[in-house]
DNA sequence: GCAATTCCTAGTAAAATGGTAGTATAATAA
DNA sequence: TTATTATACTACCATTTTACTAGGAATTGC
């Protein structure tokens, strides 16, 4: 039951572009800097949540990543699925994978239930929210 | 972000126990089959449950398991804490392992809301109010 | 053209997961 | 007392996942 690093670091990335930003494109290699992560890992990590369409990008000189709207209005939860993938603690509640025994399942329900709590909370903070702390 | 099949298989353990109590002791093998799980990878499963206190068991012919209390008195939390271990969402939350940075950490207070909304969730459901469903 | 940057894909060591296997110990029934 | 049935404990192992590293292609500004 542990989040892995990627969406650990895609959060602290999304905060530094957030806390960084002055209108300019920021270089990976300044983010990966200031959280003491390398250039290359960064690199899959933030491309994940470009593809998820959360960032404005460019190549080239000068070239570099920020954020696509204000951090009010990134939920935790969207970063979270864009470098975790599913959150759902069984894979039976994936969205894709659904179970064929899901309907005699004493224990579906309760999985059910958690998903929905870890999702509920992690929805309800935006990125704002964890800045302000 | 995944519960293993310990976590999983400890809860279906539980109930089995539950549900096919008779006040007599039940074997392994009988849950193992019933569970569709190897009798040997179950020992090892109920073996975290019965160290966690949880269970009465009897050795030698006519041995088995059976549940110590009422099926409202244990929470889910509990077993799950049993068989997956800590279900802190990140090793710093982990109750040994304190990170030395926590202060000064701007996602910490965000993991630890998460950490509350999962212990709160499963610790509101008893064994019973899964069986209910 | 050259330096700086993102974009894309492949590889890889270490750890975790999901088991299997063997043996010791205990209780009971014959 | 011996065979049987069960738990208790420990070691092992294959596969998958995690957490990276590495290399190179494409793009842009100067």
């Amino acid at each position: 039951m542990k989040v892995s690093t990627k969406g650990r670091y895609a959060l602290r990335i999304m905060i530094d572009l957030a806390l960084n930003d002055n209108g300019k494109f920021i270089s990976l290699k300044e983010i990966a800097k200031r959280n003491g992560i390398s250039v290359k890992y960064s690199e899959q990590i933030i491309s994940m949540l470009n593809k998820a369409g959360y960032l404005e990008t460019a190549r080239g000189n000068n070239g570099g990543y920020k954020l696509n709207r204000k951090p009010e209005e990134y939920s935790v939860g969207d970063i979270l699925r864009a470098s975790e993938g599913d959150l759902a603690p069984i894979t039976c509640l994936e969205e894709d994978g659904q179970c064929s025994k899901k309907g005699d399942c004493i224990t579906f329900s309760f999985w059910e239930g958690l998903d929905r709590a870890i999702n509920d909370y992690v929805d309800s903070k935006s990125l704002a929210d964890v800045i302000k702390g």
